[in-house]
DNA sequence: GCCGGAAGCC
DNA sequence: GGCTTCCGGC
């Protein structure tokens, strides 16, 4: 059965009143050219979208230190993941285990000691966002760091030289004058010397900051934020994505819709760099830039907002009870619909929501695990894999029932 | 809750 | 490659 992805779950961003106008988390972040290598939205994307939309303050949202979030609940964005990829058994322990793996990307990190709370290395962000900034060839931004290097290369500091020395190797956009050289004419207290604390999405790598938070310059690291030239993951951007495969694949980006990816990314980057671009070439992001978010920016210029809705009518936040009936049938429904007792289709909704009955449903759990456990012993051929009932998931789904 | 290995899927 | 699924262990 199809997924019902349609458009866009989380778009028409409202942008709170209560906060700062001018100041956002940058557009390209939610863009899909930020995701190089994949087709389809990737996971720290999703959590950004999230985090950037009011509605999504009480599931989850920035706190602590610069690029922190706690998940405040779990189960709903693992719903709202799960619609997004149309995985209706998404829960959780399966997202996390996703985020788990960009730890060693470095694309997060967890906060020790803090459930449900991790923290964004915007570094790797920029890095990954930023292709054009040569940086795995320039020591700027640790040259070890994902090259294999091993001396706590999150904590390399980040000179005002190496800065320099990377910013002639921008690509030109054509206007003759270095990047860096309009840089320095941004007035600024040091006045033609490119501040450190100007580029705290690059200082603040993870694990560690190349400063403490509270020495990176003037920009308070407790909310509210005041971030600098409009880079503020407080905020609300532009963002569209688009991952439903039901689409055709021409509508999802307009060719127009990045007509010159310099331009673009610098335009999209906050102020010393969107500056950088005569005026009138900073395209989409200059609405934030010099002049500042004038609101709702969008990141759908040039295209229309894609929404994937949710397989059921109604609001987004349902009860936990109410996930998918007939979501793509994946190779899990197949083998439920093999499993004596659960109707095919019914999928997590009734598994957690009503609890599967707990004990007894299906009988493989005492017999069946041992040679499970002697193939990951290696003692046996392919791998096994429980099924729903089992004791381990007894044990998960009893978790989702206390939690709910 | 969190971690990371392993296998599979797309 | 980026998850998803499942797991044992802590």
């Amino acid at each position: 059965m199809d997924c019902n992805c349609v458009s866009d779950l989380l778009l028409t961003p409202p942008v709170p009143a209560l906060w700062t106008p001018g100041i956002a988390f940058p557009d390209w972040a939610y863009k899909p050219e930020s995701s190089p290598g994949s087709r389809q939205i990737q996971l720290w994307h999703f959590i950004l979208e999230l985090l950037q939309k009011e509605e999504y303050q009480s599931v989850i949202s920035w706190q602590g230190e610069y690029g922190e979030f706690v998940i405040k609940d779990p189960d709903e964005v693992a719903k709202l993941w799960g619609l997004r990829k149309c995985k209706p058994h998404m829960n959780y322990d399966k997202l996390s285990r996703a985020l788990r793996y960009y730890y060693n990307k470095r694309i997060l990190h967890k906060t020790k000691g803090k459930r449900f709370t991790y923290k964004f290395n915007f570094s790797k962000v920029v890095l990954v966002n930023y292709p054009l900034l040569d940086m795995a060839s320039s020591p700027f931004l640790l040259q070890n760091h994902f090259n294999g290097g091993s001396a706590a290369p999150d904590c390399s500091p980040v000179t005002p030289e190496a800065l320099q020395s990377l910013f002639p190797r921008l690509p030109e956009s054509g206007r003759g004058t270095s990047l860096f050289d309009r840089v320095a004419t941004v007035p600024g207290p040091e006045g033609d010397k490119l501040r450190l604390d100007t580029f705290p999405f690059l200082s603040s790598a993870a694990p560690c900051y190349s400063k403490p938070p509270s020495l990176l310059g003037p920009y308070p690291r407790n909310p509210p934020f005041d971030y600098p030239w409009g880079f503020n993951p407080y905020l609300s951007g532009a963002f569209s994505l688009n991952n439903c495969p039901k689409l055709p694949p021409g509508s999802l980006y307009p060719s127009h819709f990045y007509p010159n990816p310099l331009q673009t990314s610098l335009g999209q980057l906050p102020h010393p760099f969107s500056s950088l671009l005569p005026p009138g070439e900073v395209a989409g992001g200059g609405q934030r830039g010099a002049a500042g978010q004038t609101g709702v920016t969008n990141g759908t210029a040039g295209g229309q907002p894609r929404l994937c809705l949710p397989p059921y009518p109604g609001a987004l936040s349902l009860g936990r009870t109410d996930i998918v009936n007939g979501g793509s049938v994946g190779e899990r429904e197949r083998r439920e619909s093999n499993t004596p007792g659960t109707e095919p289709g019914l999928g997590l909704g009734l598994g957690l929501g009503l609890g599967l009955g707990g004990m007894g449903l299906g009988g493989v759990a005492g017999g069946a695990t041992e040679p499970i456990r002697a193939a990951r012993r290696g003692e046996a051929g392919p791998r096994v894999r429980l099924r729903p009932g089992d004791h381990r998931s007894e044990r998960l789904q009893l978790r989702q029932r206390q939690r709910a």
